[in-house]
DNA sequence: ACGCGTTATATCTTTCAAAATATAACGCGA
DNA sequence: TCGCGTTATATTTTGAAAGATATAACGCGT
């Protein structure tokens, strides 16, 4: 048993990750999930509605990491057949799946760090 | 070379990890530092001054650390010589080398998760 | 030509956490 | 007894991020 962290294990260890470029933060879990949704969806008006995130909010995402990658991760077409959509790129597939990776080992990294709080 | 995150390396994985309880975060970077600064000052306030923090933040802090560990990992002493002070009890001491530590192997997962980006 | 739903963009408003400010209490030492 | 620097606590102010609102542009289908 242990001194500082006992008694029905009321703590654990929690964290962010993240992945930046220079300026600005590239990938997130939020980043990630609203790919994810523009993937399911085909708009980012939709997966932004989904989340209960707003358009404009959604927009910035994309548009930021459209800007930072050497090709964008969202294709986007204004007007159209039912007024236009956005798809994943295959760099878009390939970050959401190196994404997706990257947080499960650090969801495996927490769970040892939470493990070793009582060891 | 890989194709998305490439050309002079300009990604890399960052996070923030914590230590969280039933209902409050419990130790953070921030108040990892703040409490190595306590044991180096013996003062809440000078802590607080050196970090840039207003002494009522890092007062809250200290008083939610305190809240929420089997025992205080800060004592404090209102009045007396030189005004009063603090300083780090036991139980704060061995919980600062906790997450040092834990903040250590957050750091080389970090590393080697950027590493990975550009394998 | 017009309507539709979407992308694209600017601007205004709100919210909420951080910071600033103020005040009391404490207890030693001069 | 008074001053000092600290802890302890409440209240006010500020600022930045988030959200809401508004408007334009787009291009297919009817």
């Amino acid at each position: 048993m242990h001194e500082l962290f006992a008694e029905n294990q009321p703590f654990r260890a929690n964290g962010r990750l993240w992945v930046e470029g220079p300026a600005d933060r590239f990938l997130g879990i939020g980043r990630l999930e609203l790919l994810e949704r523009i993937a399911a969806t085909g708009s980012i008006s939709r997966a932004a509605k989904e989340m209960g995130m707003s358009y404009k909010k959604a927009w910035d995402l994309v548009s930021s990491m459209n800007a930072q990658a050497r090709q964008p991760l969202v294709g986007t077409q204004a007007g159209g057949a039912h007024g236009g959509g956005a798809v994943l790129t295959e760099a878009g597939a390939q970050a959401v799946a190196e994404f997706q990776a990257m947080q499960a080992r650090f969801a495996q990294f927490l769970a040892d760090e939470t493990a070793r709080l009582y060891q």
